[in-house]
DNA sequence: CTGAAAGCGCTTACAG
DNA sequence: CTGAAAGCGCTTACAG
């Protein structure tokens, strides 16, 4: 009984000392002083455990990514856990190593430790998983899930924009044959990516020649491996998008050890800015993925679920292109 | 009181179910099936904070490190994570930025979620912080801080094994004019890694010359303008070492932007190993830094203290060589 | 403005 | 092998 000694210390009952504690208002000032007095003295730290038993909420949030290791999460890891630093919230985190079962397994988990709520900013979701969280009353928000936009709280990514951007980019410098890195078309995001690139290429009136598509892993082997390929066409695109930086990089290394140069024989463009995507040579031209902004809507969306607030739907976020090096006019050919 | 609806259903007391629930032994086996099945049936899922206000622990560990964003850190993260989920143990987690007083703030969340241990892995401690978790009576370890060794638990890393690799692969090579790229001498780390390097290089009877000594951040661009002062030099050296793989890649650049080719007119050597080390062309020979090892011990270290078993002085760490392909023999020399 | 007291959901000696 | 009951440290109606 902690707070009873503090209570004691000051001359009050625990009562007081809780007010106090929480910034009640009505107590007197004198008493306030008192009590804060004793706290100081005594070096009170309340019990957490004693308190959310109580109340019944933990001010701890739950966070759910697909992979520490993949240098896109570290920015929104960050993002969140100094938003919800700053509202006393501490947050748990795990990753699903993009395994769709290890998601059931992190949802249990926070489950156990009654987070009081969970942003699964994983590019995979299974609903199956989502439910038992909902079913134990916890409230979640997702990451650019279109597929359950309308029955889950949803941070949406306009992919559509970043590619465009890409593409106009690369028409003003005047190429014309473009191709693409795609990945796994069995994950949802991958798709995503892939049919965001196609819909911006149809609306600019340009075919897609499925030989100038190549798919990879999402990783710089797999990047690597669909660029080579890519390069043994005939004729060949003169400029790549890949759908995220680590293809990209990939992509650029089989181009150095086929003596491709880019941006001069070839440009490629990635998708993310993941902090590589500036440290390799030439530094990528990429499209910037507002992961920040992705962190602040998911952590403000669960703020105000919890509080009981409305949530409003928010407008999508918006990926741009960031112009670096490895994007120039193709070989031979002159500005438009 | 839901341990209660669980025992009614199951026809025991809440002594009962609880028993169940923690294995321990000396239940009939006819009850421990009614029980479960109690459980499961009512999908009954445990109060932690219940628990924990009862025994007195929470089973969350703290894991404080200097910055997620720092691509050293995420694969350290996720070892210490995936062995705290083992034994059924969460982690929360804060990073410093750096800045020791933040490691206060830091730490003193952690006193207030009242975790069972703190893993302190940061470049920079501050022992004052330290103190404070030490009178909460929580246990803490930390990552090779030497000048703390005796006082503190402490996973070591023997920073001279790595550069005396380095510099055996280097003289292997025909180099005799080393030079290397250091950070900043107020940081405790970045003057371990100074100090482990000239004492491998006096080792071989080789002279340190200062002028072949620069100074960067830490990062990229700390070792781009660190590389580009060690090019003005005359002589030159014709191998660089750096404190980190950041710098190296800075270096990397600083040594295309200038024309020099790499390996060919310069050889470069990393340290730690991130995940660019080997995005980069060339590819970075580096020196592995063990950080899952690093974590793993950090890990044990903490969870025999916790469960009040005896913790061994632990042999240090030894980081090791990694070839790649940023090294080469000296312009115009031979291989001794 | 303040206090007495119930109760959040567990675990754990103690007793049988 | 099992149960009754105390108690972990808070918060919060309720009463004054």
């Amino acid at each position: 009984m902690d707070i009873l000694q503090v209570a004691k210390r000051a001359n009050v009952s625990t009562a007081t000392v809780s007010r106090v504690l929480n910034g009640f208002p009505g107590v007197r000032e004198k008493t306030v002083a008192r009590v804060r007095r004793a706290i100081a003295e005594m070096n009170y730290v309340p019990n957490p455990n004693a308190r959310s038993l109580r109340v019944g909420r933990t001010r701890m949030f739950g966070l759910i990514v697909s992979d520490v290791n993949n240098p896109f999460f570290p920015e929104l890891i960050d993002a969140f856990e100094a938003l919800a630093a700053a509202e006393g919230i501490e947050v748990i985190f795990t990753h699903t190593n993009y395994d769709p079962r290890r998601l059931h397994n992190c949802i249990r988990r926070m489950i156990e430790r009654s987070v009081d709520a969970i942003a699964v900013m994983t590019s995979e979701v299974e609903e199956d998983s989502l439910k038992e969280a909902i079913n134990a009353g916890i409230p979640v928000v997702l990451m650019n899930q279109r597929a359950m936009a309308g029955k889950y709280p949803n941070v949406l990514v306009e992919y559509t924009t970043g590619f465009r951007e890409a593409l106009e980019h690369l028409l003003a410098l005047g190429h014309r044959d473009i191709g693409f890195i795609a990945g796994p078309q069995s994950l949802n995001s991958a798709r995503g990516r892939k049919d965001a690139f196609t819909a911006a290429l149809r609306d600019h009136g340009l075919h897609v020649r499925s030989e100038w598509i190549a798919i990879g892993d999402m990783r710089v082997e797999g990047g690597r491996k669909a660029m080579d390929a890519l390069l043994a066409r005939n004729p060949r695109p003169t400029a790549i998008v890949a759908s995220n930086d680590l293809m990209a990089v990939g992509a650029l290394q089989a181009a150095h050890a086929s003596r491709v140069r880019v941006p001069r024989d070839l440009s490629i463009i990635g998708f993310d800015d993941v902090p590589i995507a500036s440290m390799v040579h030439p530094p990528l031209s990429t499209i910037r993925h507002p992961r920040r902004e992705v962190a602040a809507r998911a952590f403000e969306c669960l703020w105000k679920i919890v509080q009981g607030r409305e949530i409003a739907v928010d407008q999508p976020l918006h990926p741009h292109l960031v112009i670096r090096n490895s994007t120039a006019p193709p070989a031979g050919a002159k500005r438009r």
